[in-house]
This record gives structure tokens, C-alpha cells and sequence, in this order.
DNA sequence: ATGTGATACTTGTATATGCAACCAATATAG
DNA sequence: CTATATTGGTTGCATATACAAGTATCACAT
């Protein structure tokens, strides 16, 4: 048995991927459902931004280990949606400060709500212990690749 | 400590949605430098058909747990390059059999070997249980997303 | 046998991604 | 100071994704 050219359940290739992706699409259509109209990567962004407050693009790129030229596209949406403001840097004018929109603010507490309704609900019969195991690794590999990776 | 309004290292969200990508794109890093021009999606295409023979576009979208359009223009993409042919079934007019090329046979051995490498380098440091503990977890979740996902 | 519904695939539209090339502004080396 | 390197951001191009609507074929029930 298990003789496969590559076992697929056994990569953690293929298992973050497949979790990943299924996660992000069932997560879009709880919020489309509460009647919220993010994406993920765009609930990502305002994460981190009432996180830490406004920050630039390329922080933000760092943060979600995307390309700066994701994240700038990203931010021309959710700009264009009127969920963020991008202001030049006084300080520096390469730099864009972006900040969350009162538009942003209203959906604050709900859009987080249904991200947690939704996790629960994927998280449907794992421990505590077994979560936070899970998430230990994916931490490790994370930092292992955020270094060797380029 | 802690007074995040939501903590992204603790979501299985944002952690495998990041290691995801950072594998992602680790992985074609590593295959353009073996000399190999193949998406971490297009070799999950090749890898069930080298698992499991020819199949249809559906079931090929069904393992991948996406869309059977995007399943369909990735298959385009892989036909255009040479990767798989999709031939009628004699048997259903409607279904396509998709069968990996022998150009794409010529790299089966050399992606596995670069897909290994990449995994064993990208794990440093995490033992066999703590591997298998985790992907334990991410099974459950995509067994309860695939169920309640849609 | 025929009409209705399901199935397999494609196409349109919007979003997201990486890489490379580019521009503008800052930092630094000589 | 000025020439060069670096940094922050945008754009072009190719790929990937979801959802909705469309086409063609098959399956089945009356």
C-alpha cells in the first residue's frame, strides 16, 4: 500500500495549501453572508492595521509576506472601496501612511466576529493543545522560510 | 500584554494562509533554479495524475479543492506548455481525460527530488511527531471545511 | 420519445500574486 | 557637494482564484 509516486496527505506542502485556501474561501462567503464585502487579504490588512496603528505599504507587505506590488494593489482596492486612506509621509515623501476609514471602523467588531464564528467552526474538534501544537510548527516554518526562503 | 485586537499568530488563518504562500513560493523558487518552469499548482495537477492516472478536469478540481473554472485555465496553461494533453472521453462526450505529456514525464523524477529537498529545508528543526501532529490538524480542518465549507 | 434536470467544461469579471523593470526621493560614500 | 546606492512605491506581464452565467451532452422520468 501507499505506493504513491508522492503522498499528498503526508506534505505540508499540499496541507497548508489545500487548509489555506478553503479557509479564505469559507471565511469570504461568512462575511459576504453578514453582508460584509472583504476579502482575507483585505481583512489581513486592517488586522494588522488596528493592530499597530498606520503603517506603510512595504510594513505591511513584510507583515503578510507578500510582494510590496501585491500589497500596493491590494491598498488601490480597499482604497478604491473606500476602506483605507493612503497619505504621503510628511516626514519622507516615498512613503504612504495608510490608515483605516470610518467606513473601515464600522465593520470593525462585526467583521471580527464572523472571522471568529468561522474559525471555530473549521476548528470543529481540535483541542486546544493540538491547535496550539499545529500552529507552534506552522510558526517554526514560517521563520525558517522568512530566512532562507529568498 | 496581549491587547491586540486580534492576534494573527494565534489565528489558523493567517498562519497557514502565510506558510501556504511562503511555500508556494519557495517551492517555484527552488524549481526555476532546478530549471524546471512549474507552479506549485501545476505540479499538484501532475502529482495526482501521477498518483492516481488519467482523470477528469472535475475530480482534478475536487483533489486541488478549487474551482472547477480554475481548474480549467490552470489546465490550459499546463496544455499550452506542453504539460498535459485533455482528450475527449469516448465514453462521455462532455468529459475531458487529462494525461501528463512525455515532456512532462522527463521532469517527474528531478520535481520530486526539488519538492523534497524543499520540504526537508523548509522543516528544519521540526520533529516526525510534531510534523505528523500538525498535519493531523490540518486534515480535521479540511475534512470539516470540505463538509460544511459550501 | 421527449422534456427536464444534472453534469462537464468554458468564459466574463473582479481580485490576488510574483517578478522584473521603472521612477522618485532619500542616504551615503568619496 | 556630487555621484552612486538604496528605499518606497507603481506598472507590465503571466499565473491563479471564485462566482456567475453560458453551452453542450447525458440521464432519467413520464
Amino acid at each position: 500500500m501507499d505506493n504513491l509516486f508522492f503522498d499528498p496527505q503526508k506534505s505540508l506542502g499540499y496541507m497548508t495549501f489545500t487548509t489555506s485556501r478553503l479557509l479564505s474561501a469559507f471565511l469570504r462567503r461568512c462575511m459576504v453572508q453578514a453582508g460584509i464585502d472583504l476579502t482575507a487579504e483585505q481583512w489581513g490588512v486592517l488586522v494588522h492595521l488596528w493592530n499597530q496603528g498606520g503603517r506603510s505599504q512595504e510594513e505591511l507587505a513584510q507583515y503578510a509576506c507578500v510582494d510590496k506590488s501585491s500589497m500596493s494593489r491590494v491598498l488601490a482596492v480597499m482604497e478604491r472601496r473606500g476602506l483605507v486612506e493612503r497619505r504621503p509621509d510628511p516626514a519622507d515623501a516615498r512613503r504612504k501612511i495608510i490608515r483605516p476609514t470610518e467606513a473601515a471602523e464600522e465593520i470593525r467588531e462585526r467583521s471580527r466576529a464572523v472571522t471568529q464564528q468561522a474559525l471555530q467552526a473549521a476548528l470543529e474538534g481540535i483541542g486546544p493543545e493540538e491547535k496550539a501544537a499545529c500552529l507552534n510548527v506552522l510558526a517554526t516554518v514560517t521563520q525558517t522560510l522568512r530566512r532562507i526562503g529568498k
